[in-house]
DNA sequence: TCTGGGGTCCTAGGACCC
DNA sequence: TCTGGGGTCCTAGGACCC
């Protein structure tokens, strides 16, 4: 029999939380919390709890300050997002010295396309070696397909292996509600249970035109397919090429002052320049974000006359759609947004060579 | 639950053109 | 002129994900 081709998805255990244990090991059994500035009082969510910190009702997205409520005894501990870059590119690192292709999901996760008969050997490897080279524990889900394989990792963790197939889907997932699809948030459960549409199983028999109708000609049909388990199985070693750079703050306290925030536009523009420049790609638009006290948000974006990668342009569009921005309301967050001149996938890869 | 920061893709309306 | 149909670009916003 010959080899089948398999995707593997691979999703680090509490991976901010495991990297700080890991350099701090007291901390190793306690309840930590990784978010923001590391400080509770300030503005900012937790970006991981440690599975002891999760015992206390703790998640990620939480606000800071009601994790300090739940769980005063937690260590709250700043995100440093170059410690954990410097982290995951190892992990990928011991992914690629497979026979397989790796494509980059995230800091913390990757599929893994291989042409194998055993699946959960390669699973157990993996999880061996990349223990063995960094110290963080990964779970392992097995797929014929990404939606497969991805949703396979929910029954993996923690520090486990699971494999879901065609054969499997309807049996594992029937029963679940929408949300349990990776795709389906709560927004569009909520829609779907309007129309009596409830579980996976409901979902996989629903009427197509009924949800191309609700949902538009390309989200319906493929809340559809997310129900069977459907999906695409090509996993790509190609690297990714961002559509768009952006820089946000909240500000501690909301700001009022018109002046204040032009210069806090100015900076961000600063910023996003910068990053145009590291990625030696002109930008063709220019946006901004502004999150009003209420948390109201609105987005505001123009065309620049030509592409451009020069920093003063940017931050003169920044302010030219600054302009355009009704400041009646205190201001709790300024973002600033350049898209890239688009680029098909091949003209990429021809610039290369 | 007074709600970060950085992304992606889709939808829809209006402008404008043929 | 009471009026079609299609295509593309621009812009704002929604939803979702890590």
């Amino acid at each position: 029999m010959s080899a089948t081709d398999w995707v593997l998805h691979v999703d680090l255990d509490q991976f901010i939380a495991a990297v700080e244990v890991a350099r701090r090991p007291e901390l190793r059994g306690r309840p930590v919390v990784v978010g923001g500035a590391g400080d509770p009082t300030r503005r900012g969510v937790v970006a991981t709890a440690s599975y002891e910190a999760r015992e206390f009702g703790v998640h990620s997205g939480m606000p800071m300050r009601t994790a300090a409520k739940k769980c005063p005894e937690c260590v709250f501990l700043p995100a440093d997002r170059a410690a954990y870059e410097a982290v995951s590119e190892r992990v990928m690192a011991t992914l690629r010295e497979f026979p397989v292709v790796v494509e980059v999901m995230g800091w913390d996760e990757a599929f893994v396309g291989a042409r194998t008969d055993d699946p959960e050997a390669l699973a157990a490897d993996i999880r061996e070696a990349v223990l063995g080279e960094t110290g963080l524990s990964c779970s392992v889900g097995i797929g014929d397909n990404k939606l497969r394989a991805k949703t396979a990792t929910g029954f993996a963790k923690p520090a486990g292996v699971h494999r879901l197939t065609r054969e499997s889907w309807a049996a594992v997932m029937g029963d679940r509600p929408t949300d349990a699809l990776w795709g389906i948030g709560s927004r569009t459960s909520k829609k779907l249970a309007a129309l009596g549409l409830h579980t996976v199983a409901e979902l996989a028999r629903a009427d197509r035109a009924v949800l191309a109708d609700q949902f538009g000609p390309k989200m319906g049909p493929y809340f559809w397919l997310l129900a069977q388990g459907a999906g695409d199985a090509e996993v790509t070693g190609t690297p990714h090429v961002a559509k768009g750079r952006s820089r946000e703050t909240t500000f501690q306290q909301d700001i009022a002052e018109p002046a204040e925030l032009a210069e806090h536009v100015r900076q961000l523009a600063r910023q996003v320049a910068q990053d145009v420049a590291d990625e030696a790609r002109p930008a063709a638009r220019v946006g901004l974000k502004i999150r009003y006290a209420p948390f109201v948000t609105k987005t505001r974006s123009i065309t620049l006359p030509a592409p451009s990668s020069d920093a003063e342009e940017i931050e003169r569009a920044a302010l030219e759609v600054f302009e355009l921005l009704e400041l009646d309301r205190p201001v709790r967050l300024l973002g600033v947004r350049v898209e890239f001149v688009e680029t098909d996938a091949g003209t990429v890869a021809d610039t290369v060579l």
